[in-house]
DNA sequence: TGGTGTGAATGCCTTCACAGCG
DNA sequence: CGCTGTGAAGGCATTCACACCA
């Protein structure tokens, strides 16, 4: 498994094939081809082979994949055999609206600590997980063996936060504030920016067609 | 301004250039050269010119760009000098999260009506909009000259929603559902997967490095 | 001279096409 | 024979490089 540099949108698509095969194990369907793949994921044949090829032979030639293994293998691949702990910062409309997401459980993420630095909101319990003081962040990450933080501050605190989740040793941040946080090469940050995704919507709507 | 076809990456550098641009104008400075542009922007000068390229002929050569005309311009294309009236159909909490964002206003955008099928929900007011029953959307959103529609519903209703916003005559809908929505080809749909971006994190999670 | 606008070069990602294997 | 794995081709976006303009 000696691998190159692999992008995010073959990771991306990867996904999409193991949503695939849960399907196909799930009624019985034991191999496929990278065509049948394809075309239930809407991509190119090829390009289901390619992605697959960099991480792997995985394929018998003339039949296909063996759906079981297949699926096994990605699942391992994308870390879908773990669980991982999550805390989030921010506990405004953002951060509930992520707390009582059903989808972290589904993905394999788990709630286990989260913060705001209202003192109105310290202490409440929200979905089973009480708001603690976000100055005491470090310390409570630390003995939880958190490997995902998730900022969900406004804007101006929101590299704070970032130092101090890095602080902690957190290597993967999924970040909601619409700026561009400054960390360490080693640390991950995944930008979800709303802002963006809006202002794109009204380019389409001054410019239709 | 016969273009061609551009790109969305194009699109959302541009509205990189306008946030410097407007943030030029309020310290007085009149003119900026595509290289400190892009420098400000983190990306290359050529780049620079050729997206602005796209829609004109903005430069003076020798001088650069006149920050407040480029400014007016890239605020007219990207259809930031209209207000859009927003409706959003389902009050979980992420509509509840969406109802409170902040940035809606910021972003030319006015959130006009809320929809949810919670009996218990309908007739609360949320930000000073009333929910309504998502039956009478349709009905709703025709008196009200509504551009954009957001789907924050679970998955399973997500697709039923979008087959009634389109039939509101609504051609722009943020999608928060992780389904890909099947509407006619006018109606422009933008994802916003959170589930994607969490299976992502995980991959860096298990393949360090 | 300083800086635009743009054709040519580069680089990345996807698709094509086919040799080779079961 | 069907289908994989992969080198080669193609397409798209970014960067380079420079003719031309104020």
């Amino acid at each position: 498994m000696a691998r190159k540099f692999v992008s995010e949108a073959v990771i991306s698509r990867l996904f999409i094939y193991l949503r695939e095969l849960s399907e196909l194990t799930k009624v019985n369907i034991n191999t496929i081809s990278s065509a049948e793949l394809g075309e239930r994921a809407n991509l190119n044949d090829a390009l289901v082979r390619k992605d697959l090829g960099y991480f792997g032979q995985f394929g018998v030639s003339g039949s296909g994949y063996n759906t079981r293994e297949l699926r096994r293998a990605l699942e391992k691949i994308l870390g879908k055999d773990k669980i991982w702990n999550v805390a989030v910062a921010g506990c405004g409309h953002l951060g509930m609206a992520l707390l009582a997401y059903p989808g972290f459980k589904e993905h394999g993420l788990k709630l286990v600590a989260a913060f705001d630095s209202d003192p109105e909101k310290i202490g409440k319990r929200i979905e089973g997980i009480s708001v603690r003081p976000i100055g005491q962040m470090s310390k409570i990450i630390a003995g939880k063996d958190v490997s995902i933080g998730i900022v969900a501050v406004p804007q101006k605190a929101a590299q704070d936060v970032a130092v101090k989740l890095v602080e902690s040793g957190i290597k993967c941040i999924l970040n909601f504030a619409p700026v561009s946080l400054d960390v360490p090469d080693d640390v991950k940050v995944k930008d979800v920016d709303l802002s963006r995704e809006l202002e794109t919507l009204s380019y389409f709507l001054a410019n239709p067609r």
